[in-house]
DNA sequence: CATGAATGAGAGTTCATTCAT
DNA sequence: GATGAATGAACTCTCATTCAT
């Protein structure tokens, strides 16, 4: 495959992500993508099998994404500031794609992973949960020596605060959870590490 | 509609109560709920006009049987058992929920508020899970006055368990979570309520 | 299946045959009988769920109409006639078979068989020719009793005879044999049965 | 057409005849040669424009090879061997052609001339039929002369030899027979000539 | 000559939904 | 009430064929 070709597949990733984050992972048929990507049927067939493939494509793309852009998480992290304002900048993070409904692949995520089920050790979810938790672990840990945080158990709570922003981003699709709510939680969560004894 | 008619809608119910704990919600078709029943296609519809109306009742159905049911919980709390006990019973029976996978209707409800979005105030989802935090916020306010628990935040403790259920549940349904990390959890969360200063 | 879906069933096999009949085996799509039947392309999947299925059942039709019709063979075997006559009623009837190019299943059926092969003990075609050998081996063993036939090898004679109309048969297909010729292959066989010496 | 195009005309012919020797005529599709041959989907449009056109090129390619290499019976034709060493040899390679399945033509042949009917007089196969006859029958009569054979019909024993010969190869393919079954007819259709009075 | 991306027609198959009985 | 045959829309997937490069 050319390098034309591979404009063509990235083209069709980017669409077929506008249409997953418009209609979840199930309802969304190669038809759908063919449309949304003004090309023919037998057009897609030449670079997709099958929307799952597609799907798990769109999700690489995503992790690249994220990680080769610059963001303040990322810039704060590597100018060694106060552990106490990166955790808070991580949760802003979460908080803007919680709130984000337009544009989020959360559904068909969800979607995704209950139709296809993966082996724990194989699992993109899990590997990005478990990462997550070694960070947050880090930077909560960090912050005890420091005299920011108080904290008897801070691998617990990096699972807590993961958890509950679990609960919050289905949450977010399932009921509609305002912007308040998510930073009530974040609130409470920060409160929870600075809390004086 | 006669008592005979009654029946054999509560028939199609639970047949289709497994159906959806067995495949999700937007797998199952019109045709698979008739079949579960054995009963005619056309049968099903003077019942019944789509799998979203089933589910819809299915959903109503399962809050009845509970609340009917006697449980431990709602034992414990009529017999003003301590605070701890009765939140302790409340984090177990969340659990066995949680690891049973074969008959719960977890992921069908999921992927049924995903497709079909309610306005806040007539969310059924939304609904138990404020009662679940009013519960458990008294629950935690008894305890604080009783010395069982030390939290200067019920409310916002209260929210932070359900929150973090929740991200348990839907992590169990998509990554496959262990019973042992559940138990790890629900632990953490009675931790930081009996936490001594 | 009630009776009115039986006849139902029975007028699409009618009809199907037919399709068979003109175009082989491998280029009837389910498509060309569902016009061929002018019913709707659902309506023929409650009854059959492939090509292939149908055709074994067209055969089996086949079968059923031949051995239930009394035809000029049966008829004389059943009266006793002498064995060069039932012999020679035999392959008239195998003539007609063969010059009648519109109404038979001849090409359909090698098609279906090339490309659907069966393990020789249930290979229907296998059963009829084995059938068919025995028969004519049994008139030659009694043609020979009664002095009408000179024959050294009945079994073998049968055989010969039988793989020479297939011959025939495929012939007429593939080079489009006319009627002259397939009359003079036929005095040919009753010659060699009759030969003096 | 330079030779550059030649030879690579004969290698999609190759490569194609290998194709249909495994999967019939009517299966197999442009697309499965430009696989075969490893080229370019346009690539083969530049020689050849459809399976029936590369088909016959194929049957021509086979009879040009068989009849250039100098095999066994041409040999025995040329150096006068007597006509029932010659007759058994020829026999004997038609019965390696009938068991060798995986190699063979015959049933990609029969389901081009089912699906493709040429008029008598341009008919390929009949040409070959009656070539074949017609060498037969000379064959024969040399034997009458020479007081190996015993037969008053040559071309009529010749043609049957033909036709019995088209029934074991297409019932090769319908029914899968055996080489014993083939030994046993070639066995027969010699003893018939040798058959003393 | 040669490539291979692209198109679009067409086959198979499944179901929601209707309706005569 | 209840049945299940029937319809037709929608989706998946495959290829013959073309054409810009």
């Amino acid at each position: 495959m050319g390098e034309k070709s591979a404009r063509k597949k990235a083209f069709i990733l980017k669409k077929a992500r506008e249409v997953f984050a418009d209609r979840g992972f199930k309802d969304v048929t190669m038809k759908d993508i063919v449309e949304a990507c003004q090309i023919s049927r037998g057009g897609l067939y030449l670079y997709f099998d099958s929307t799952k493939e597609i799907f798990l494509e769109v999700l690489n793309m995503k992790d690249a994404s994220e990680s080769g852009e610059e963001n303040v998480f990322t810039k704060a992290v590597s100018e060694n500031a106060p552990s106490s304002d990166i955790l808070a900048l991580f949760l802003q993070e979460q908080k803007k794609e919680l709130c984000n409904q337009t544009d989020s692949l959360t559904m068909a995520t969800y979607e995704f992973f209950f139709a296809n089920k993966f082996p724990q050790n194989e699992n993109p979810l899990k590997a990005q949960f478990d990462a997550a938790v070694q960070i947050i672990e880090k930077l909560i840990a960090d912050g005890v020596k420091t005299g920011e945080f108080i904290c008897e158990d801070p691998k617990g709570a990096a699972r807590n605060i993961m958890y509950a922003l679990e609960g919050l981003r289905v949450m977010s699709q399932t009921m509609g959870i305002t912007e308040k709510k998510v930073n009530r939680e974040i609130l409470y969560l920060m409160k929870e590490l600075l809390k004086e004894v």
